[in-house]
DNA sequence: AAGTGGTCTAGACCACTAA
DNA sequence: TAGTGGTCTAGACCACTTT
């Protein structure tokens, strides 16, 4: 045994070797349980220990019928968080069918298919996002969440909310896909001047992991922008949750 | 027994429903193993699986010597990287000391004392930093490693690379801070016109994790800023790793 | 039917820390 | 010294999938 190891490290330290050496490829399978404790002689719950810290480390994952394999993971999605913003506004309009909104239009430019699950509710909002939107301790928040697909796999959550007065009445009110030039604040009429976005890093809630068929040990990336007219007035906030292993997130920014 | 529940998680449900209520409050310890033992009359290692689901969930931390804890994190550093940038473009000078570099204002202004471990080399970039800089297969690159500690608490990883004939013989090559009007790059005459960030969301590497002492399930953000100057020449990479527990990012745009 | 992993038990020994 | 958790063992039973 490995001096200052123990064995459960021991296995994990060799399993590591070979995965980061290539020698065990990702999607590859891993040596079946019973064959490493003939090999290292070790009982199957220290091997599973072993096996686990590989998997904590997120470069193990378990097979849901069997076997555990080495982590694969699809190259991610590139979320430009500068140009989402402005692409619209030099959008031209399409034609003969309907557009979807800025993220769907986006994806399917990329060759791939797009879809959401939207509801759209009245609730009173989460107190962080009650603090982006300067709302009193009663005020209430129109949230549109949506479940954000790529070819029928789960890639992102989105929950944007708009403080009720400025939005009740319109079409941002109803659960469809909303697209206009200019993005959705401007079809009802609002300006956004100034955004500002916070990312926080973090370990998915028991929902989120569901919701988004998380592997274990996949962090998430919560993203929220809140945008401002030029007066500085809150119009909306949108909390995304963007998945570690999918979602690359991008800023380009000219120095003034 | 819960319906559709494991022994272990009904043990992991019955506490994270305790935490989530703040029953249990950040830093409490939880219940001895024992003492959940004889309760739930479950044996020792089913316990210890239903805590070990929390722990993966990042809402439990194990006490270095004994007890488990319910996860207290101190509040985030808010790091934005907007005025990061320009920020020193406008700061006066500091007189009569040696000011550091724009972090270590940046985390001074706020009253704590910031400390960094510098390391300087000549290097072969990791294939990453290589694409950013636009590096031929063989072109070296000088790589200012820092480890970024407040209050001797380590924060962060960062870790700089210029395109080697940009910067040899420059200050820059010296393992001590830089501080410069105008920021690093321009204390050796180069001018950044505009920037490139990329985040990517994962889980630590065992060298990262132990680095930045980080506890189990902290997933940590790495940030990659590439500077160019205005023909669009790459001028530094800077990749920085920041710990999902101690770190916000942020973001202030104007949209034009 | 054979092989995989998932769950669970009842022990054991150890290192550490607090009283 | 008593109590904590960390490691490890040798079983057992189960659900699942592949052949």
């Amino acid at each position: 045994m490995r001096r200052g190891m123990t064995k459960a490290q021991e296995v994990a330290y060799d399993l590591r070797e070979q995965i980061e050496s290539g020698q065990l490829a990702g999607g590859d399978a891993l040596p079946s349980e019973s064959k490493m404790m003939s090999q290292y002689g070790y009982s199957r719950e220290t091997i599973r220990a072993g096996v686990r810290l590989l998997i904590d480390e997120g470069l193990v994952v378990t097979g849901q019928g069997q076997g555990k394999y080495v982590r694969e993971d699809y190259p991610p999605v590139v979320w430009n968080w500068t140009t989402l913003e402005s692409r619209s506004r030099h959008a031209t309009a399409v034609e003969g069918q309907t557009a979807g909104d800025q993220w769907a239009s986006a994806i399917e430019e990329n060759g791939n298919a797009p879809r959401q699950e939207i509801t759209v509710s009245i609730v009173e909002p989460p107190a962080h996002v009650r603090e982006c939107l300067e709302l009193p301790a009663d005020g209430l928040a129109v949230a549109r969440k949506r479940i954000r697909y790529i070819d029928n796999r789960p890639y992102a959550l989105a929950d944007s909310y708009f403080p009720q007065e400025l939005v009740s009445g319109t079409p941002l009110m109803e659960p469809r896909d909303v697209s206009a030039p200019g993005g959705i604040l401007a079809s009802v009429g609002l300006v956004q001047a100034k955004y500002r976005d916070e990312i926080s890093v973090r370990m998915p809630t028991r929902q989120e992991a569901e919701l988004l068929a998380l592997p274990a040990a996949t962090p998430i990336a919560e993203h929220t922008r809140t945008g401002y007219d030029a007066d500085g007035r809150p119009l909306r906030c949108m909390v995304t949750i963007l998945p570690g292993d999918r979602h690359k997130i991008l800023y380009e920014v000219d120095t003034d």
